[in-house]
DNA sequence: AACTTGATAGTTCTACCGGG
DNA sequence: CCCGGTAGAACTATCAAGTT
């Protein structure tokens, strides 16, 4: 803090020069922070990559010239092509698609590169409302083609009981780091369990940021709440019978300290080696591991802990407030479309009916509005829950590339899938899960994807409804199953029925979102007793899904046969004047440098690579602000040039 | 005001690789 | 072989702007 008297000039003054500098240093400013710092080379890649397609089909435009009709025809006779292969998405054929999401991607990317290339506004292809069309066109079509968007598979206490129960035993045998792997693995999966936070965040845990007094965590940084503070995470009471993260921890301790660690100090779930927090990847094999020793796995990941830990929220009748602290989300909108399935794709799956109505045919019930504390208010079913937290778009037979059979049906596909799925139910069975862990993950997708939409959608309504009878209404929050005892972590947070105000959690939250959580809760109530009052629709058992979708498919409709391409893009009349060929890049190489395209253009035939986001061969290292090492690919250089390459234009 | 759409920073998951 | 790190693909959450 200063007093004002003594305005010292600074020692490092911006800019301090004249018009060529001042350009300079605002470039590569932008370069380093602005938001086109995504220019590295995916896009550089990804614009060449268009110059060049243009070029040799001839078209007499370049990526300065080219036009909305360019860009459609350009991914989809060239980038769709040319990732197909590396895409992780199928369809109910078993064939490669690239995701909608990637498509996006790259439309968004191909939008910065015009952006950088001084092409803003009306003079961007990718703002086109015809590029907008395909790009949703493009979604529909693989709705069409059976891809789904898949979820992470929810974890049940009984199931996390199990492989606690199978670690306990284990340890009495362990020694040393296996031992304290063991006791670290636990912990962190009764944390996450209980603290519903996302898998990389929880993996963060600090000793210091539990309060066992108030058996309580704050953690200093979340997704939501990037100051720290704001949330209050509630962990179990580690008197109670069962098993608590509170209660397993100091023998965690403990087992560290035999080996010279001291985990109050720094992260608690770190791995055997370095510093820093374990990371997901890492966590995930050990899910793998432990799940699978314990002859429980059934493709669980890390965020299996946060969905399973809501659903069991949801069942023993924890209230929106709750939820929404427990679970850091700081958006009613984002936690409804977590909880309930708030998801305008898998309405879409269900072919054309009415987003809201849909949902309501799911669950068998009426819709219900509900309004938030002013905010947006969408249509939910309530009495029921379909956990969708988003997920990969995916067919429902999802394979390895590398492992599809060309011209094998739908049907055989689902035959042997049958067989091999009983053939792995023996074998775990009877000797423990061996072999592969690729070829077994393989078999865990396969496993969870089933048959084709028709089979996926009515999985998603047959788990719902086993889950929670439709006719079985939420739980009040004012009386908690005894299940919740081990969910709801020390009291529940009751609020008056009718008064209005006070309620709520801790003291040491914020007090905007406090007042916000207990205004939703009250807005939430009201809702749900409005659905309690109104009479089921009859329409309760009926199935969950629509003719069109049941056949989609395999229908031969006309997005399923034609591929989403205007043959007429290149020659279409709305196409401006040509420019002379290669002009561009020349133009381009004068401004930011031929090296640039030179490397670009080698690394993409080396290694045939063209991601848009990822990182680089020329990505620094540098670590955040809790020590985490973090992946900035800042191409600081070229991003400096580009923008150097924007201002002069400008 | 309510709702939709677009942009983008951040997260999760998987394949692959190298060290012990 | 196990463990953990890294890179890449795909996905989530959020905000702001636009539309109804």
């Amino acid at each position: 803090m200063s007093d004002g008297s003594l305005r010292q000039k600074r020692s490092t003054p911006e800019v301090e020069g004249g018009y060529e500098v001042g350009l300079e240093w605002g470039s590569s400013l932008i370069g380093e922070y602005g938001a086109d710092r995504r220019w590295r080379s995916g896009m550089k890649k990804l614009l060449l990559a268009l110059n060049e397609w243009l070029e040799r089909n001839e078209v007499g435009r370049d990526c300065m010239t080219c036009n909305d009709l360019d860009v459609i025809s350009f991914i989809s006779s060239q980038w769709l092509v040319e990732v197909d292969g590396r895409c992780q998405t199928s369809d109910a054929e078993g064939l490669p698609l690239v995701s909608p999401t990637t498509v996006d991607v790259v439309i968004n990317c191909l939008n910065a590169c015009f952006r950088l290339l001084g092409r803003d506004g009306d003079g961007d292809p990718c703002q086109s409302s015809r590029v907008r069309a395909f790009w949703k066109a493009y979604r529909e079509y693989l709705l069409q083609r059976g891809v789904v968007e898949e979820s992470a598979r929810p974890l049940s206490w009984e199931k996390l009981m199990k492989v606690i129960t199978y670690l306990r035993k284990k340890m009495k045998v362990l020694k040393g780091y296996p031992e304290a792997q063991a006791y670290r693995d636990g912990g962190a999966f009764l944390y996450l369990w209980e603290s519903w936070q996302r898998c990389g965040e929880g993996l963060r845990l600090q000793y210091k940021e539990i309060n066992f007094e108030r058996g309580v965590v704050q953690p200093g940084y979340t997704k939501t709440d990037r100051q720290g503070g704001q949330f209050t995470i509630r962990l179990r009471d580690p008197h109670s019978d069962e098993e608590t993260f509170l209660g397993w921890l100091p023998k965690m301790v403990e087992s560290f300290g035999r080996l010279g660690q001291d985990i109050r100090k720094g992260y608690l779930f770190r791995p055997m080696r370095g510093e820093g927090p374990m990371s997901g990847g890492g966590f995930n094999k050990r899910i793998e591991k432990w799940f699978e020793e314990a002859g429980v796995c059934e493709g669980e990941s890390g965020h299996s802990f946060r969905i399973g830990g809501v659903q069991a929220g949801i069942e023993d009748g924890w209230s929106l407030g709750e939820m929404m602290r427990q679970g850091t989300w700081s958006s009613i909108r984002t936690f409804m479309r977590f909880a309930f399935a708030m998801n305008a794709a898998s309405s879409r799956a269900l072919g054309g009916v009415a987003r809201e109505g849909t949902q309501a045919i799911v669950a068998g019930q009426s819709p219900v509005t509900y309004n938030v504390a002013g905010q947006s208010s969408g249509t939910v079913r309530t009495g029921e829950t379909v956990l969708q937290p988003g997920g990969r778009w995916n067919s429902c037979c999802r394979s390895k590339i590398t492992d599809r059979p060309d011209s094998a049906s739908r049907a055989k596909l689902e035959e042997i899938e049958e067989d091999r799925s009983r053939q792995r139910e023996v074998l775990s069975r009877v000797s423990g899960p061996k072999g592969d862990p690729t070829r077994r993950r393989l078999g865990r997708s396969r496993e969870r994807e089933g048959g084709g939409l028709e089979e996926a959608l009515s999985r998603r309504s047959v788990a719902l409804v086993s889950r929670r009878p439709s006719s079985r209404s939420p739980r009040p929050s004012l009386s908690p199953s005894p299940r919740s005892l081990r969910n709801v972590h020390g009291t529940v947070v009751s609020f008056p029925g009718g008064g209005g105000g006070g309620g709520g959690g801790g003291g040491g939250e914020g007090d905007v979102l406090s007042r916000k959580l207990t205004q939703l809760e009250l807005n939430c109530l009201l809702a749900i007793s409005t659905l309690e009052s109104s009479p089921s629709p009859p329409a309760s058992d009926s199935p969950p899904s629509s003719p069109a979708a049941v056949d989609s498919p395999t229908s031969p409709s006309a997005a399923v046969n034609s591929p989403p391409c205007p043959p007429a893009a290149v020659d279409s009349p709305a196409c401006p004047p040509a420019a002379p060929r290669n002009s561009i890049k020349e133009t381009i190489e004068a401004y930011i440098g031929p090296s640039i395209f030179k490397g670009a253009a080698e690394h993409s035939a080396d290694t045939g690579d063209s991601q848009i986001n990822g990182s680089t061969p020329s990505a620094q290292k540098v670590y955040g602000r809790d020590g985490q090492r973090l992946r900035f690919t800042t191409m600081k250089s070229v991003g400096a040039q580009a923008s150097a390459f924007c201002f002069s234009r400008a």
